[in-house]
RNA sequence: GGGCCUGUAGCUCAAUUGGUUAGAGCAGAGCGCUCAUAACGCUUUGGUUGGGGGUUCGAGUCCCUCCGGGCCUACCA
């Protein structure tokens, strides 16, 4: 038995995740942790709310809540969803935690104290009206070079040159649209990357069977033009984790707070110990995840995360730990996805493009979405969801191969021999093969799983799916029933157990389903088939079941119809 | 501008990292079955691997070039 610590990037607190974002790593993440679960390893998985930083104060300052109320009602709404679809966190945190505001101040001080943090006196826009300092992207005025009339303070978006907020002409803030702004000098502290450069490089080019999307992104920043940059990690703002030096002042530093990348990923650890706290445990049980030298040297990390997330999680983070000198546990290996697209353009939240986890609940069962995000997680380039798509996935998958063999199985068998696993007759030859089969197959299944292959394992899953329905095909207990109703009664009592093994198999993609299957045939022997021709009979003979609901509906024409045109665009 | 990824059947994707005749699923066509959610099974059509050039005994895979799509580019998170 081994120990997994799983997480899952932060979603941002500022509204309702969309589809892309769920399938880029809480979804994928979840997966991983349901099976080594099942599969006996002891899991820690957790994931947490991205609470502070300017998007967040603007969110709640449109709603006119108190911006701790906002990220308190939105931590609420999210944990709801996540729970919707199935997410199985040992712990769903917050960045804005205690725990994390401790841990934040700690890592602070003792990078300061080994020489990687630096003071930077630094020009900044300060906008009056908005009694705020600006970040650059929150500038707007025309640009310089084309003209276009709403280019940003960090690039225009027109012709994607590359811009300093003081280069634009009538600057004005993107917030109020106020033009009274003024360049402020303000100091900030700097995370001393470039000292940790080699140190990084080392660490990365140390790791093995890692994603090309993840350590092609961090050789990029490691090696691109000077190399690592140091990052400032404070900012003049007030919602936030207040600087400090462990639990001192820091001279210099009073009113600001830390750059949310600084503390978000810190609350990976800080969650941990949240989990610790809610659940009446100490403070042992949960270092022994996180520092080597109480426990955690045996543990193995996995993250997952979108491409976007992966800069901060192979530089920044891996240097404050590092930077720390404290035996904190690194990350053993980062799982990275691409983006899903929607429809031929992008997701899209400020335009309300595509579907969002709330409305994506509101139409259909989290197991639906479940099995074709994951079945089609972009993982070695963009994808695309099309309604047509996923209607014919998961009316073909789900519905046909999978719901239908359930159905057929089950109302034969009440049907001619009552709901009771039946007696009688003996496997032969098409057994021995059907288990075979499933023998090579769920070995395949199970490497994909362990080497987080997301589609591949989706695939192998499908086709011991399908090899049910073969299996019924030629063994054809419908005939034999005529002639010779034992051996009829032989094939419907392993098709019983086969369902069951389904049920067990699944669970890590549509656990929903599972759960209800697993109902249906009244057992609760969720055994994992390590051999599978015994777990072909696990399922007793005189075992009573009863016929399940119809397991997946299928998504009819007018439904993809309605579904195409109500989220083509603004949403509500 | 720079960097990275990507382009394979109508659609969504594979191809053991340079090795026989490029494979699956869906869609299409034909046949079979009748237990089942008009479901299932079998067979089958379909590709000059974006174009061109090169290296090699051998290229989807490596190199060059052109074309298309996407992402990142450090103050959004």
């Amino acid at each position: 038995m081994a120990r997994i610590l799983i997480t899952s990037a932060l979603p941002y607190i500022n509204g309702i995740k969309h589809l892309g974002n769920l399938v880029g790593s809480q979804l994928p993440a979840d997966l991983f942790a349901r099976y080594m679960r099942q599969r006996g390893h002891e899991v820690m998985f957790i994931c947490a709310t991205d609470e502070h930083g300017t998007p967040a104060e603007l969110a709640a300052a449109k709603t006119g809540e108190e911006v701790a109320d906002y990220c308190a009602r939105m931590h609420g709404e999210q944990a709801e969803l996540a729970d919707g679809f199935r997410l199985s966190f040992d712990h769903y945190g917050r960045s804005s935690s205690d725990q994390n505001r401790a841990l934040t101040q700690h890592f602070a001080g003792k990078l300061a104290d080994n020489g990687f943090i630096q003071e930077v006196s630094e020009k900044q826009v300060y906008s009056n009206a908005d009694g705020r300092f600006l970040p650059d992207r929150y500038i707007e005025g025309t640009c310089p070079n084309c003209g276009y009339d709403r280019a940003r303070g960090d690039q225009c978006e027109n012709c994607t040159k590359q811009l300093d907020p003081t280069d634009l002409i009538d600057p004005r803030s993107a917030i109020s649209g106020s033009t009274d702004l003024e360049v402020r000098e303000t100091k900030h502290l700097y995370l001393r990357q470039s000292a940790m450069k080699d140190e990084i490089d080392q660490w990365i080019d140390s790791q093995k069977g890692w994603p090309v999307l993840t350590t092609s992104i961090a050789k990029k920043w490691l090696h691109d033009g000077d190399g690592l940059q140091d990052r400032g990690i404070t900012r003049d703002l007030k919602w936030g984790v207040p600087v400090k030096k462990g639990g001192d002042d820091w001279p210099g530093m009073e009113g600001k707070v830390f750059y949310v990348w600084f503390d978000a990923p810190i609350e990976y650890i800080a969650a941990t110990a949240e989990w610790a706290d809610a659940n009446g445990k100490t403070d042992a049980d949960w270092e022994r995840w996180w520092r080597t030298d109480k426990g955690a040297d045996d543990v193995r990390y996995v993250q997952f995360m979108g491409k976007d997330n992966v800069p901060f999680h192979t530089l920044s983070f891996p240097a404050t730990i590092m930077g720390s000198r404290e035996p904190w546990k690194l990350v053993d290996y980062i799982k990275s996805f691409n983006y899903l697209n929607y429809d031929g353009g992008q997701f899209s939240t400020s335009q309300g493009r595509g579907v969002f986890m709330d409305q994506a609940l509101a139409i259909l069962p989290a197991d639906y979405w479940r099995w074709w995000l994951l079945s089609h997680a972009p993982e070695n380039s963009d994808s695309e969801f099309t309604w047509e798509n996923f209607q014919a996935s998961v009316n073909k998958d789900l519905a046909d191969v999978l719901g239908n063999f359930v159905s057929r199985v089950t109302k034969f068998c009440r049907s001619k021999f009552g709901e009771v696993v039946p007696d009688g007759g003996a496997f032969g030859a098409q057994e021995d093969a059907l288990i075979a089969e499933l023998t090579t197959r769920i070995r395949a299944y199970e490497e994909h799983m362990e080497a987080m292959e997301v589609r591949k394992a989706a695939g192998e899953l499908r086709a011991i799916w399908v090899a049910g329905n073969e299996y019924l095909q030629s063994a054809e207990p419908w005939a034999k029933f005529k002639t010779d109703p034992e051996a009829a009664a032989a094939v419907i009592r392993l098709s019983l157990n086969l369902i069951r093994v389904y049920a067990v198999l699944s669970r890590p993609f549509i656990p929903d389903a599972s759960a209800a299957l697993m109902e249906a045939l009244k057992t609760g022997d969720d055994s994992w088939p390590d051999d599978v021709a015994a777990a072909l009979s696990a399922l007793p003979v005189g075992h009573e079941f009863t016929v399940p609901d119809v397991t997946f509906r299928k998504i009819t024409d007018d439904e993809r119809v309605e579904w195409e045109a109500k989220f083509a665009g603004g949403r509500d």
